[in-house]
DNA sequence: ATAGGGTTAG
């Protein structure tokens, strides 16, 4: 228009405002502004309510309230539309004096004004103001309507306030809103945050035909009960009728796999997704990202990050964070670092993803370098920034660090310490042999001990072979979490490293009467872009004689160096024989081996696993780096291991 | 001809 030579007047210019507000674009928003100004028509009302509600919408309060300030003809809609900018904003305080001065100034809040503000609480998480408008906008004499039900439903669920959900529910039935999408699927959503799993299936049938909204909210309320197979169910089944699933089925159902150990069937279903012409957005990439975190998918994880670049979505914060969390769990410690370098808009969580990343990876001297940045940046640490300190501290050693990061945490931080930093500290202090201090720590914790503190109690003297101590550990465990295969076995691993077979024994027999398995071992490995799993024993890959005569003609290798294998790790009371036998079935070694059969000489190799690594499995592996020439990262549920030239980057302190 | 409010995925 305006290369035409035709001058936007002021019944043009709302309307380019809008589609600004709407696409959130910021810059043009102001130079339509600046024009607006420049040509005189700045004073029209409409103008100056529309660009009202652009700032609002991009959440730009200051210049919204200046130029609410500023206009000729104040009206109910640009009041109303302010306060809702300060409710979306989470700044009650001012969302609730702007919304009052409406009426001191004659005006009358309706309906819209009302739902605004529900809304605005809700999408900032205020969400008792949210739940206190609803019941004031039914004390002013108004009836809320579909939008209003729909935006305080959320806000209830999250309060868990089951019994205002059920009585919204009954006005719902009662005036014939049973049938509306959004609120079907904000009942779900309520009932399924509530805990009332079979109340979502219900409200679902009482509507009487099958919506894709609500039948994702279904899903996103199986998964949040832990009924993973109920919800894939569900999904299978809609895709079996032909339903036109859209882009929050298929983030429900990705999101549902990896937060529920389904990595492999995650990575699948985006395959799946993209074939089907749904594309990814946003929000899709940080629900997917975490299964290629999980399993070390490394060229999974690269795949998704290329196509965050391509769709322009690589400087969301939540992609930004997912990014550098699955760099770092891929053992891609440095471009975990480039992402979070690239960003330009960084928060909290970003700042936390990478200095948990440095702790993941045992350097401490990174994490502490980075923890400074951080406060020199402005970014204040919480309290998660903090485990990730102490942890990386804890994780190589540098005990005297951690524990005056640990005594000044209150005082510079202003973080009061929690169970898990004092989980942290016993096991920083446990690591380093001092049982004993950390046993008084224990008993010194101003709260009671969780399972964790005594876990890293329990772990400490599993690496320093301290029976009693472990013994005491242990029996507060089997209290705390008597269905945790992990803590038994800890035991036995002690007692076994000792040669008291009868203990083991009676340990296991304890578990039989339990019901209690050892958790099997299995590790993943991803070659040629296809995720390889690894059992423990697993007599059914196909490669099995291969990689069995490879370990074979390693361990003579390895024996020639002067290797012995250590079978303290196993548990059997059986020949020694059989024990080394035993020690060349856990799936870390299998995963190796079979990466180095199947990978070009020289890749590195990336293995993840589902327990820690077992002390044998170590030394193996940093032998197999040197004489294999092969960088090779093993991330267990503890931490990293980089073995490079037959040594490893956790100076086999751990 | 021009201005306002909703659900389900992180």
């Amino acid at each position: 228009m305006l290369k035409q030579g035709l001058f936007p007047d002021a019944h043009v210019l709302p309307s380019v405002i809008k589609a600004c507000a709407g696409l959130l674009a910021v810059k043009i928003g102001k130079q339509v502004h600046g024009f607006s100004l420049a040509s005189g028509i700045s004073l029209d009302s409409f103008v100056q309510s529309s660009l009202v509600h652009f700032y609002v919408k991009c959440d730009e309060l200051v210049d919204a309230h200046k130029l609410f300030d500023n206009m000729v003809e104040r009206d109910v809609v640009s009041w109303s539309a302010l306060a809702a900018g300060y409710a979306r904003k989470g700044d009650a305080v001012n969302a609730r004096k702007v919304f009052n001065e409406v009426k001191n100034l004659g005006f009358q809040p309706n309906t819209v004004s009302w739902n605004g503000m529900i809304a605005g609480f809700n999408r900032s998480g205020c969400f008792l103001d949210a739940v206190l408008m609803f019941q004031q906008m039914h004390k002013h004499g108004f009836k809320s309507d579909g939008t209003s039900i729909s935006s305080v439903l959320p806000a209830i669920g999250d309060l868990g306030y089951l019994s205002s959900g059920t009585q919204v529910h009954g006005y719902v039935i009662k005036n014939g809103f049973a049938v509306d999408k959004c609120i079907v699927s904000a009942l779900i959503d309520m009932y399924g945050k509530c805990g009332y799993a079979l109340e979502m299936s219900q409200v679902l049938e009482d509507m009487g035909q099958v919506e894709v909204g609500a039948c994702n909210a279904l899903i996103t309320g199986l998964a949040r009960h832990g009924l993973v197979d109920k919800a894939l169910g569900v999904f299978k089944e809609l895709q079996g009728q032909q339903m036109e699933l859209n882009v929050v089925s298929w983030t429900s159902v990705i999101a549902c796999c990896s937060q529920h150990g389904k990595d492999i069937e995650a990575l699948e279903l985006f395959r799946e997704m993209q074939a089907s012409g749904v594309k990814p957005n946003a929000v899709t990439i940080p629900c997917l990202l975490p299964a290629c975190g999980n399993i070390a998918a490394l060229m999974h994880g690269k795949a998704a990050h290329c196509f965050s670049l391509r769709r322009g979505i690589s400087g969301d914060v939540y992609v930004g964070s997912a990014l550098i969390d699955m760099y770092a769990n891929c053992g891609k410690i440095q471009l975990a670092r480039c992402c979070f370098d690239r960003m330009s808009v960084r928060n909290l969580v970003c700042w936390n993803a990478m200095l948990g990343g440095y702790a993941m990876h045992g350097k401490a001297k990174e994490a502490i370098e980075f923890f400074l940045l951080m406060q020199r940046s402005g970014q204040k640490p919480d309290s998660v920034s903090l485990t990730s300190l102490l942890s990386a501290c804890s994780q190589s050693g540098l005990t005297e660090e951690g524990h005056r990061y640990f005594d000044r945490m209150t005082t510079d931080h202003g973080i009061k310490p929690r169970v898990e930093h004092y989980a942290c500290v016993v096991s920083l202090l446990g690591r380093a042999g001092k049982l004993e201090e950390a046993y008084s720590m224990i008993e010194k914790m101003p709260f009671e001990p969780d399972a964790c503190v005594w876990g890293a109690l329990l772990s400490s003297c599993r690496v320093h072979h301290n029976m009693s101590l472990g013994g005491v550990a242990a029996r507060k465990l089997f209290e705390l979490e008597p269905k945790n295969p992990g803590n038994y076995i800890l035991l036995s691993n002690i007692y076994a490293s000792k040669g008291r077979y009868k203990e083991v024994d009676k340990i296991r027999d304890i578990m039989g009467d339990k019901g209690l398995r050892k958790n099997p071992g299995c590790s993943w490995i991803e070659v040629k872009n296809k995720v390889h799993m690894l059992l423990a024993g697993d007599k059914s890959l196909p490669q099995m004689a291969q990689i069995m005569e490879k370990l074979n003609r390693l361990s003579i290798e390895m024996k020639k160096a002067g290797y012995s294998p250590n079978t303290d790790y196993v548990l059997q009371d059986v020949e020694e024989q059989e024990k080394e036998h035993i020690l060349c079935g856990h799936s870390e070694k299998l995963a190796v081996v079979f990466g180095i059969l199947n990978m070009s000489p020289g890749s590195p190799l990336r293995v993840t696993k589902n327990l820690r690594i077992c002390g044998d499995c170590h030394a193996v592996i940093k032998f197999i780096s040197r004489f294999e020439r092969r960088e090779i990262f093993v991330r267990d549920t503890n931490r990293y291991h980089h073995f490079k030239d037959g040594d490893c980057s956790c100076g086999d302190y751990w």
